[in-house]
RNA sequence: GUGGCUAUAGCUCAGUUGGUUAGAGCGCCGGGUUGUGGUUCCGGAGGUCGUGGGUUCAAUUCCCAUUAGCCACCCCA
């Protein structure tokens, strides 16, 4: 039987060319996050299921996890968000940490979903998250981190909107509404206030709560909360720009305030690409003194989505190795590559029996900038003559030489 | 979980109103140039037409199922 090349549903291989694409967005985010003083951390990909029963929206756990019984009877399940991990990892040693803890990672997430655009069923994404400061300073900083990402990776105040809302506020107004069903069926519902237009939405509303109107006046009105008032000033005068936005929700239940996300302008795409917020209640759902924590998640397939439709992926991501050493007839060329090497230079080499022209062409393919074409006359003078394949020039010299170029390339 | 579109060579796609050996461009491999690429010329390899079943004398083409991909909804990164 033939086996099929094809992977599975929902994931992605990542050839040499993709990876360089990744490790450039893990890279940004790496260093934006340690600019900000952020240290990396990672937990593990399976978790009991307990860890998310609880805390997680209903639907991810019930319907949109993968889950399996493992040989001792244990429910596992492959992490379909970081957040309870991160908690956990916390929790567990409350005491002994340092505050204000700030953390991030990079971990690969699993759900098990209909893939379409800007969701498959593995995913990456980024979190931070800043555990130990009560104050809005905590909310101000993590959303300006997820800002900082945004600028360095060449966005601009054009391409994306941070939209802000407070969770508090919109329960209190809910609730000033009369609830007549639930007050997070009332919250499901008003995630929906963008996608609905208003008599749809408002006949929707009555049938969940008493006084329909007044809550859809609020939901479009710029929203009158203090603390997303002084949290956007204060993101402004670092250079931020958020908007205010009373409908916004999130999907997660364990946001218990300020909750943000970043909307991607792009027609092609047109959909909130990341957010999080503040989830004071997690940590202490260990049963330890309650943490105040604010972070959030930044998916890597809607932002691909995003830099690509955005033309900033940078074209010039080119592989790691430095030089193709290709021989030229019989010869021993390994006291050459030994010696670039030894000079920090990663060399490939090519001594199969195939034409000069054919190594050159397979450099370029591979997209390594130069090589080096190494014969007896080369070996026996200490001459060598290295390629610039994509300037498409020679340079001609003794080893060190050579050497030299190829170290600060 | 619901709905729509799609599946032919490595890639992008044509095509067969059901009928012998299924095509193009690009890519790939070899040669013209026994030590120098991206141009050009010549030659070559590569497809049980996604898979399974049905209708038919005959199916890549029609029908059903299934799998995978894309897209929208739900939800969300």
């Amino acid at each position: 039987m033939k086996l099929s090349t094809l992977g599975y549903k929902g994931t992605r291989d990542f050839y040499p060319e993709d990876m360089r694409i990744r490790n450039y967005m893990f890279g940004t985010m790496r260093q934006v996050c340690q600019s900000f003083g952020y240290e990396e951390y990672d937990t593990p990909i399976l978790e009991s299921i307990d860890l998310y029963t609880a805390k997680t929206s209903e639907e991810i756990v019930n319907e949109q996890t993968y889950s399996f019984d493992d040989r001792g009877g244990r429910r596992v399940v492959m992490r379909p968000e970081m957040t309870p991990s991160v908690s956990r990892l916390v929790a567990s040693r409350r005491q002994e940490l340092g505050y204000p803890l700030r953390l991030f990672s990079i971990p690969n997430c699993f759900r098990y979903e209909r893939p379409q655009r800007g969701r498959l069923r593995e995913f990456w994404q980024l979190n931070a998250d800043v555990f130990g400061i009560e104050s809005i300073d905590a909310d101000v900083e993590i959303i300006q981190l997820a800002d900082a990402i945004m600028k360095r990776f060449g966005a601009t105040d054009e391409m994306y909107e941070i939209r802000v809302n407070s969770r508090q506020l919109l329960k209190k107004r809910v609730n000033e509404a009369g609830i007549k069903t639930s007050a997070n069926e009332v919250i499901r519902l008003i995630d929906m206030f963008e996608k609905l237009d208003q008599t749809a939405f408002v006949d929707k509303l009555a049938g969940h709560v008493e006084k329909p109107d007044a809550l859809y006046g609020f939901l479009s009105s710029d929203g009158d909360s203090l603390e997303v008032k002084d949290l956007i000033m204060q993101l402004e005068s670092r250079g931020v720009r958020g908007v205010s936005s009373p409908s916004l929700a999130r999907g997660f239940d364990y946001y218990t305030d300020i909750v943000f996300e970043v909307f991607d302008k792009n027609p092609d795409n047109n959909r909130s690409m990341f957010g999080g917020g503040r989830y004071d209640g997690l940590v202490g759902a260990f049963g330890v003194e309650p943490v105040p924590t604010v972070g959030f998640g930044m998916g890597d397939v809607t932002l691909q989505n995003f830099l690509e439709t955005w033309n900033l992926v940078p074209d010039k991501l080119r592989p790691a190795t430095d030089v193709v050493v290709a021989s030229v007839g019989d010869v021993d060329v390994s006291a050459v590559v030994q010696a670039l090497r030894e000079q920090g230079i990663n060399v490939a080499t090519d001594t199969t029996p195939r034409k000069l022209d054919k190594k050159i062409k397979s450099a370029d393919k591979l997209g390594i900038r130069y090589i080096m074409m190494v014969g007896d006359n080369e070996v026996s003078s200490g001459t060598y003559v290295l390629r610039d394949i994509v300037d498409s020039k020679d340079i001609t010299g003794q080893i060190d030489t050579i050497a030299s170029i190829l170290v600060d390339r």
